[in-house]
DNA sequence: TACGTTCTCTGAAACATTTCAAAGATAGCC
DNA sequence: GGCTATCTTTGAAATGTTTCAGAGAACGTA
């Protein structure tokens, strides 16, 4: 009766001698069916090997058991942390995570969110390379929850969880000064990312409410976030005339960071006697790096799992209301900016 | 007609004037109709904003369009760069990705399975907590096309791609050797890990055929594969006897040796003159260490490819056999180990 | 005009599940 | 035994798509 087809309902209540229904309730709705005829159904179900089958499920009930995330950059561990966030909170809510990755285009961005949609996902949580993307807009035309993650995204047109960059710009900045540091760098870019400009202003708004000269905070810009990038700002450092050389830098993000790291130290340089460095992000890499890295701490699981929240509620709550939460970043001291050897 | 509902190929085909199956056709087979209705057509799905549902297409057609990776460890690039791999091979094929991420938990690895199972995809690639799990048969005997991934499986069970780890042991000692080194440390565990094993045994069978006694090399176990261990055997290392001391390891991966090699930096060790430092995996942020991490290569993301090309023949191909891949890991020396301001 | 070919289009059946009104069984009570 | 209330179970309808046999139209040819 089945020859190779996989069992489906239909056999497992011929196999239990029931209807298609009670073995539906027996999955659906135990608490209705009498205790006898459930186990004979679940008897049923495992000798046959019975798995449900979720489109027809899905089909039927409207509702799909699935989040999703499409973050922004594969490569940067940020992201899998959020994502771990996101997922612990898709496990409590007995939901799956479906990850996609956008690597930073556009384009792919928008094949995913269109794949998304074929698949009626609950509900999107996204790092989106441009928040004011109009396949965005289309996302909540069609009233699926949306969350957008570590960036804004003007007026209140959905719900958005990020961390305070202004203030990590200047935590990061007044933890330099305080140090004694009288000539900066602000190492980021390209500046049609939000957070590079955002913590860019923190650091400018900190550093002259220091009185000090505007041209001490030297911005060098970069072409991405990476390792490779983070490098080649050091050497563009290094190249500067000594005397406006500046004697510690304040990367964007964490990557830069470990770039500017090994590029300095590989020059002959001492972290953080000759440069001090202080990254943003607090990657697990940061902390394990050869000179521990002082970084800027988004509480990145719980960024992630407060976007699961909110996507939920969206979902599954009729007077939800959108909100825009920003978290507060924290500073991390670590060696490469604070000498154990040294009195301050 | 619609009130509110999402628009279904019925609302297409009556906006356009036409029946469900000319919309269909559209569809999946552009080339049998008209022009004029073909255009007729899509500009009413435009209209609507029409989206296939995919649950009702799978149930159909019987047939899912997506592919999963369980992978083993999300803390680890390893795994996101083998995952990258897969992702361009999906690509390719036109199918999606689901990424699931076990966190080394067999019961997690279960359930990702089980949903995975309901959702009938095409094929799954897993990189499984123990190779010899029940519930990887039960896969193979409901015919899910199955990859594992890094790992091998007795027989020919099923197809699996990987590198040759006894070899990886070989060539990551012969070079310490070479480098003059004549006590080294092999650091990694819990041996349960059979890739540990395999290394291990690398590590043994050129040491001995260079003729060296097997007591210089050392074996320090550790509880996991992580930055922390890898700490943790700094410290085991540092309190060895200086006769006993090894000045070379040998880690069983990336993780454990940037985890070493912080720690001996952070108590003042040269690396490498005072310990040699080899990894595996040569993960991203292997080169990006402060001192450059010497460290045995997996082609990552071709592997990741290739695993995909199997488990696509598996489900497509009907004489499809069984093939285990290993492909061959390759030396890439770094600072960790070659001392450039050193004749050697 | 009649005929065969080729090109388009149609509409009903099928996929595996959930839902729900209603039927049937059981028990308690007078 | 008859009645009601409660607990179980049933079976048909519905979900949105694909498939496919066959109906129609258009066209060239004899």
């Amino acid at each position: 009766m089945l020859n190779g087809r996989t069992p489906s309902v239909k056999d497992v209540a011929a196999a239990a001698g029931v209807s298609l229904g009670t073995v539906s309730n027996v999955m659906n709705r135990p608490e209705v069916v009498s205790t006898r005829t459930r186990e004979r159904v679940e008897r049923a179900m495992a000798d046959l090997g019975f798995v449900r089958n979720e489109s027809a499920r899905q089909l039927r009930a409207g509702t799909s058991r699935t989040l999703a995330y499409v973050m922004l950059d594969g490569t940067n561990p940020f992201f899998h942390d959020v994502a771990q966030g996101i997922e612990l909170a898709a496990e409590d809510a007995d939901l799956s995570l479906f990850i996609c990755n956008s690597n930073s285009r556009s384009s792919r961005e928008a094949v995913h969110l269109d794949r998304l949609l074929q698949q009626r996902v609950q509900g999107i949580l996204i790092t989106p390379v441009d928040p004011a993307a109009p396949h965005l807009d289309e996302l909540t035309r069609r009233g699926v929850p949306m969350v957008i993650v570590d960036r804004v995204r003007g007026a209140d047109s959905c719900c958005s969880v990020a961390v305070d960059d202004v203030l990590g710009g200047r935590i990061a900045v007044e933890h330099l000064a305080e140090q004694g540091h009288t000539r900066v760098a602000f190492i980021g870019g390209p500046d049609s990312i939000g957070q590079v400009r955002e913590r860019l202003q923190g650091a400018r708004e900190i550093w002259e409410s220091l009185g000090r000269d505007p041209e001490d905070l030297v911005y060098l810009p970069t072409e991405a976030m990476t390792v490779a990038e983070g490098r080649s700002a050091g050497e563009r450092l290094a190249g500067l005339p000594v005397r406006r050389r500046p004697t510690a830098a304040f990367c964007a993000n964490d990557l830069l960071a470990l770039g500017l790291l090994q590029q300095s130290i590989g020059a002959g340089l001492r972290v953080p006697d000759d440069l001090a460095i202080v990254g943003f992000d607090d990657i697990e890499f940061a902390a394990a790096a050869a000179v521990p890295l002082t970084s800027v701490r988004q509480p990145r699981q719980e960024l992630g799992r407060a976007a699961a929240q909110l996507v939920l509620d969206e979902a599954t709550n009729p007077d939800h209301r959108h909100q825009q939460l920003s978290f507060t970043p924290e500073l991390v001291a670590r060696a490469s900016t604070v000498n154990r050897n040294r009195k301050i």
